[in-house]
DNA sequence: TTGTTATTTCAGTAATTACTGAAATGACCG
DNA sequence: CGGTCATTTCAGTAATTACTGAAATAACAA
């Protein structure tokens, strides 16, 4: 009985905030139950169990369950224990800063890796065409442009929350600092002290 | 006659690089079709007409179009005319830099934008309940951080490419790229020279 | 064990998205 | 104009992806 539709029961501002995250689920390559349970979990105060999740959203069991196991692969959403109940909990982490991290480097894994690898492959071998020739060169500099992209979201996981904060921070900042990186020439390889290419 | 199916006459490497670029469509949120198409005119020496990328791919005329007009949209491809020729060419740009640019703020629009804009909305209004008030503060969160990475995108269309450049290289240079930053304290908003916050 | 409840799996179906061929539109030439 | 070729649109269909309910599995407790 209580056949919950459509997830009434939510307040407005969640409600709309679910449905949005439905309906992004496609540009953000998720589908759209996916997006809704992530974000319900997002916002509840206390870690939700499937059948909590199946009411609100007003889906299948089972279709909470895969989409509960998605999000884990993404390591978007974690489970819990809870003494004396036999049901998972589930929540999303606290910390915005380490959900960024997370999303950034699950998708540096799904979206460049697989390229990089395929890339890094092909470059091995050489051309024997003219025509492939080309090809191997525009290769390399996808290539090493996805290196230093990878590269970053890598450096990005490793450094200090607080530096992270502050690089975040940075905003128009940017060309400031470089410039006095420049000036220190604290990353130059070489000790020429004014080259002027 | 001459029906070209699955595209042969492409040399291998060429080829699987196309066949790979489809593949990840699916987690680029683009279909196979134009994910094929970008890499194509992606590798490809000089602008190709539609009816060369027919024959290319093996896939309709009519699909082909639609294609060229979605990566069009997203300003990965632009159109060309020949002289004494009435068809269109096609080609990617030629600078990678570029490239990667065109596709941030793309996804920036696509990804970022919608949400920020809901959150804004909501984040107007004030919170009735606990529940929406934990809620409010979570949208919040999000908010703030959105438009940090939001901001930091903006910024990297607006500077120069050789600083774009550097900051590219920076790769595991960016601790100590900070830390120079936090000593001079050029980002500080006060003149208080030594605040041990 | 057996019973009870939670979760996952999966075959079938629904919904969505991609693709095609045919027809319409447009763009140019003589 | 009328003819030719290029491109776009779109209704119908194919292919893919998402979702469901039922059955299987798992995890305990008595």
């Amino acid at each position: 009985m209580t056949e919950t539709i459509e997830m009434d029961n939510l307040q407005p501002s969640i409600q709309s905030f679910i449905l949005h995250f439905g309906e992004m689920g496609g540009n953000w390559g998720i589908n759209r139950t996916v997006g809704q349970i992530y974000a319900l979990l997002y916002l509840s105060q206390e870690p939700l169990n499937a059948e909590q999740i199946t009411e609100s959203l007003g889906v299948s069991r089972s279709n909470v369950s895969m989409g509960l196991k998605e999000l884990q692969a993404w390591r978007l959403v974690r489970s819990h224990h809870v003494i004396g109940d036999r049901r998972d909990y589930f929540s999303t982490p606290e910390d915005i800063m380490e959900i960024a991290l997370t999303l950034l480097e699950e998708r540096r894994k799904r979206e460049l890796d697989p390229t990089l690898t395929l890339l890094r492959q092909t470059l091995m071998e050489k051309p024997t065409s003219a025509e492939e020739k080309h090809a191997h060169a525009r290769m390399k500099e996808m290539c090493g442009l996805m290196e230093q992209v990878s590269d970053w979201s890598n450096e990005l996981q490793r450094i200090s929350r607080s530096d992270l904060e502050m690089l975040l921070k940075l905003g128009s900042r940017i060309p400031r600092l470089l410039d006095m990186k420049d000036k220190l020439s604290i990353v130059g390889k070489k000790k020429t002290k004014g080259s002027t290419k």
